[in-house]
DNA sequence: TATGAATGAGCCTTCATTCAT
DNA sequence: CATGAATGAAGGCTCATTCAT
């Protein structure tokens, strides 16, 4: 008796990759643009041509969503990072080092609203898997700065943190401020000085 | 048309200063045990022992109040991080900006997870009193110290959000870890090979 | 310990009266001007210069003051209606009538959103005193009318309703559309042609 | 983060169609029962045995509701009342023009409360589709009745309005009072007297 | 008599998640 | 696998009314 009638979307069968990368996608889009704090499970099934009930196929919470998203993200950048971070001799390493600043940059801009779901928001906590964390990459080229002679001997682990958080900072800024120039003078000066080998 | 019965409550009638400090102070309290998040208004009134309403009668809304506990905690510190920063000589100088450094580590310490909620979270956005900046604060510190010769010169509005975003990360890391002293050092050294004069 | 401070109002001592005069204009105010929809109590306080409690020392609900709005206003209105409506032959009676109409189009347009307020809204169920009822008054002037021979005879009491009816329509439009004379002619010749003694 | 266990409802999906006649019904039923004033959407969703949420999926809001349920009613009561009104001699008119008054009686005997809360509430302002407006069905009556010389020539658009406000008031009067006959009787004379061809 | 701080029931609305189809 | 209708807990905010002073 009681008929459900198509609403008109064609039921599109996918494979769970491909409808997976399709949410993943369709999340990214929406996060980043309407905000992640406006952003609601069904802008993303919507913008995924899926329907509501579909995401929880997929992840089993909003949370889980923004996991993937960060994994997602992370690993394809660390990747393409650690490809391009190629150097022998200690000139290389800076500017290697100097060009990984910069491409940092170019990644906060594009992530734009992005960075503060995926970073700063209710998954905060979630610790990264290590292997992507950006300590462990910066700690990994520090200790090449090091051992090629680049850089003098500091600790490691801690200076990571400091190194991200002062590459972090100049990031926004720059987003905020436009002033790309300004920052970049007065933080590579900061490396230099505090990591650069006296000779 | 509408009842009001009193159910058992004993009207507590304050002035208004009085009634506002006290729902300042639970707002402090519970932000502080069951975190921003999960924070709602009548956990606040609960905890002052007022109405829900009587909130709305000092906030007119969760945000407003949100940025109200922030001037409130860091109107106090400020003024007190004032006080203590005298000097007149480099060596001076470096001693009363470690000490400013530590004493910025216990604030953080102090604040826990009310840090989260007045400085990243939907409050954010609306600035806070220039002069209560910590942005201010520092780029006053490092005025000084190039005036007095302490440190070198540099260009102090980017230099102080770098200063505070290696100050900050260094709170968040002791906070995580516990390592007091290794973060420190290394933060220190940071300072002193960055914006030290070298003689 | 606690100190109630004054917060600047001049405690206003009035004879009871006076002050019920006052909050009674302010109300008339205040209901016309933000409309019943969005009058509060303190809107009307506020505007008679009166603390929000005085309110409920003269009137026992927010309802209880809108009848005495009404009673207020109805029994000027009625009692000016009944002076002019003065009239001896059928053509006096006429004349008299339709300078009644007249006189209440004006009475709608100076209520403005009043008239929602207290003949329309929670007020509604609770009668109008009998005098002050609008049927009494138009019930007067065809008693009146019947008697000196200007109108032919009907029963009364419907008609009464009726009549007010065709006025309290024509009041709405015209306060609506602006047609003043277009409403006025054909509500009048339906009167003539209903009420009118032919001849 | 937010649990949401089914607490023993059984979940009835219908066709949204369906679920929104449910609702129109749950709504007519509640205004006319416990009265526009104090309807709640809760008491509506109780009554269609759905979830408060589903009320805010069929309508947008409180007000948009009561616009469909005006709607609905009218439209139904209109194409009835037209199909209704047929006549060739002034005569067959008249009779019509007196079915169609009598028609209304019972069409706002039926409405009860439900008439205030559709159209004199928050409602009122929002235009009726004109099709549907009371002015324009007894204005295509009047014009029809003018054709065939059942009515002198009036000003159809300003009587239509008249004409209405004195078949509401008979309604109002004859639901208030049960005095039915008295009501038309002196209504129907109004009609002939005023509209009718003196021949 | 006057004040205005305090109260709390009440209601709309949102949206993550579930589940019948 | 997919769908989208259904759910209901949750929470911000209002404001008539009360009452300590």
């Amino acid at each position: 008796m009681k008929k459900n009638k198509n609403t008109g979307r064609i039921r599109r069968r996918l494979t769970p990759e491909a409808r997976r990368i399709e949410l993943l996608e369709a999340a990214l889009q929406v996060l980043n643009t309407i905000g992640p704090a406006n952003a609601r499970v069904e802008d993303i099934t919507k913008t995924a041509g899926a329907a509501k009930g579909t995401f929880y196929l997929y992840f089993s919470s909003w949370e889980e969503m923004l996991e993937a998203v960060r994994e997602h993200i992370l690993s394809n950048y660390v990747t393409e990072m650690k490809n391009r971070f190629v150097c022998r001799t200690p000139a290389e390493w800076w500017a290697a080092f100097e060009d990984a600043c910069m491409a940092f940059i170019r990644f906060r801009e594009d992530l734009g609203e992005l960075h503060e779901a995926i970073f700063h928001g209710a998954i905060a906590e979630r610790p990264v898997h290590s292997e992507l964390s950006p300590d462990t990459i910066i700690g990994w080229m520090l200790k090449k700065g090091i051992k090629i002679g680049a850089c003098r001997n500091v600790d490691v682990e801690v200076a990571s943190e400091l190194v991200f958080s002062v590459i972090h900072t100049m990031g926004d800024n720059i987003l905020l401020t436009g002033e790309r120039e300004r920052y970049i003078q007065t933080a590579f000066e900061l490396f230099r000085s505090w990591l650069g080998r006296t000779v």
